[in-house]
DNA sequence: ATGGCGGTTAGCAACCGA
């Protein structure tokens, strides 16, 4: 079973290379992040016309989340993160597929650091570091996918000293995911690649791709019933050299 | 410091987010 995550920044945008990659990869569950679309304008058709059913958050501009199952029930469980009730943003999406509990992440950037931006990241943060121990103590199996915007380590980063004031690598952002870490939740792609970077992300700028400038921002946090049935890992670096690719690459992870 | 990309608004460029 491949379960993905994928920032597809603008998913009108890029649907056709989505659509190819489904075909490609054939993963049975999809978390993805950035959407850039209002509710109503979902391409809902062409995905089950691809044999996937979704369900989303959408949201006009920015943000938005969606999961996307091939031929599986999707039972939404709830699409806010708890503890904010007046959060507009469009950035947590959460469902139960073939006895999993599906949650898919886009936390926010958070800069410029310091700022109104970053401390909205620390809060959301603190609420994801809330609900995923909520979780982890149903004792069922969860997966926590999505787009941290964090580099948690140096290994994580092509270049740490350009990041010391950068909200993805500030110390509050990487202990705050190390906290949530802490709680059990196994890191799939690094557990499964201790010393390689699995770059996920590239800015379209300077030509960082080319360069292989890049961070490591999308995760796939895992409960010990799922980290128990892990088997491999990768990044579809070739969709991220597609013409009109997201900033972002596919990640995967596949389990027994 | 610069700069690339997508989306929106107000319109054919300027901004915001990241």
């Amino acid at each position: 079973m491949i379960i993905a995550t994928y920032n597809i920044n603008s998913i009108n945008r890029r649907l056709p290379l989505l659509l190819q990659w489904l075909e490609q990869r054939k993963p049975d569950i999809v978390c993805l992040q950035e959407l850039k679309v209002n509710q109503s304008s979902f391409p809902e058709e062409p995905l089950k016309a691809a044999g996937y059913n979704a369900i989303w958050k959408g949201q006009q501009t920015w943000n938005g989340v969606a999961i996307l199952a091939r031929n599986r029930e999707i039972q939404e469980l709830r699409t806010t993160l708890p503890g904010e009730e007046d959060d507009s943003q469009s950035r947590y999406i959460e469902a139960i597929i073939d006895q999993m509990i599906i949650g898919c992440i886009y936390l926010p950037n958070g800069n410029p650091y310091p700022g109104p931006k970053f401390d909205y990241k620390l809060r959301w943060f603190e609420r994801l570091r809330k609900h995923a121990c909520f979780l982890y103590e149903y004792d069922v199996p969860v997966i926590l996918a999505g787009d941290f915007n964090v580099m948690p380590t140096e290994l994580d980063v092509y270049k740490p000293q350009k990041y010391i004031n950068n909200a993805l690598y500030r110390p509050e952002s990487r202990e705050a995911f190390e906290e949530i870490l802490k709680q059990g939740w196994t890191d799939a792609v690094r557990k499964l690649h201790p010393s390689t970077p699995e770059y996920s992300f590239w800015d379209y700028m300077r030509n960082a791709f080319a360069r292989d400038a890049g961070l490591r921002l999308d995760f796939f946090l895992l409960s010990p019933h799922i980290a128990q049935r892990l088997k491999k890992s990768g990044v579809d670096r070739e969709i991220r050299a597609a013409e009109g690719s997201s900033d972002h690459a596919p990640v995967w992870i596949e389990i027994k």
